[in-house]
DNA sequence: CCTGAGGACATACGCTCGCC
DNA sequence: GGCGAGCGTATGTCCTCAGG
């Protein structure tokens, strides 16, 4: 088994709490840290915030979501009402902002107060997948993201930042549907104390770590955890696909 | 019918190259 | 060495089409 927790432990002694979406709906002024989403305790928000990131660096996000709330725009009756040409101008920072417009007023449209409130409740997760799955702009990652934090729901995130740092440290392939990757990280981590909290922090600090070292092109030679992985030795990652 | 591969989308990032 | 232009790449999802 391949010890997930210990690599949490040793993230969270390089990176610290990275204090991204917080788990309850009081806000914190966490300190700022450049391309880290934080400070956004509303779940609305944050189900916006999902949605920009998509294809998008988080600092082009904060553009577009500041765009919205200096115009006062930033809630979900507004996108409902604007028209999708306005929305899109107001969130161009973010790219795709054509599509983006779109799939935002889906989201507003299935967000209502009483849908989110019954989502709330649910603790079956493949339902509440196959729920957000089904409107059209989210995809397994936004999907997750959502129910890990908008909904504080024990759902472990996968992304490319993901997938690059566990192939290479050779854990699994690379290639691997995102079903597999994720039940690899939640049967890993089935005895992770809290593990909202835990897989909310170490999503946040996986993205550190690629950032820093575990980057295209890596910096093997700097990196913490370069004594356990495979790709700083062979040059490869994880080979079984 | 279902599944999977591959292109399209729209932009920013981060290289490389050439210039001063 | 510093700068800017230009170009290739990365990004997550949707859609189409081929093959089973």
């Amino acid at each position: 088994m391949a010890d997930l927790l210990k690599i949490y432990k040793k993230f969270y002694d390089i990176y610290g709490p990275q204090g991204w979406w917080p788990l309850s709906k009081k806000k914190t002024h966490a300190r700022h840290h450049s391309g880290a989403p934080q400070c956004y305790g509303d779940r609305f928000e944050i189900i916006i915030g999902a949605i920009l990131t998509q294809n998008t660096s988080w600092i082009n996000v904060e553009k577009a979501l500041h765009n919205l709330k200096k115009n006062k725009k930033l809630g979900r009756n507004f996108i409902i009402k604007m028209t999708r040409k306005k929305l899109a101008k107001l969130i161009r920072p973010s790219g795709y902002f054509n599509m983006k417009a779109l799939k935002l007023k889906n989201a507003a449209d299935f967000f209502s107060p009483v849908k989110s409130a019954a989502l709330m409740q649910c603790n079956d997760l493949n339902y509440l997948r196959s729920e957000l799955l089904a409107v059209n702009g989210i995809g397994p990652e936004t999907c997750d993201s959502i129910l890990l934090y908008a909904f504080a729901k024990p759902v472990f995130v996968i992304d490319a930042y993901t997938r690059r740092i566990f192939s290479r440290l050779g854990f699994i392939g690379e290639k691997l549907s995102y079903p597999e990757w994720q039940k690899f990280f939640m049967d890993n981590l089935k005895n992770a104390g809290n593990k909202t909290a835990v897989f909310n922090e170490y999503h946040a600090m996986i993205v550190a770590h690629a950032k820093m070292y575990c980057r295209t092109k890596p910096l093997c030679s700097e990196c913490p955890l370069k004594k356990n992985c495979r790709y700083r030795q062979t040059g490869k990652g994880c080979l079984n696909s």
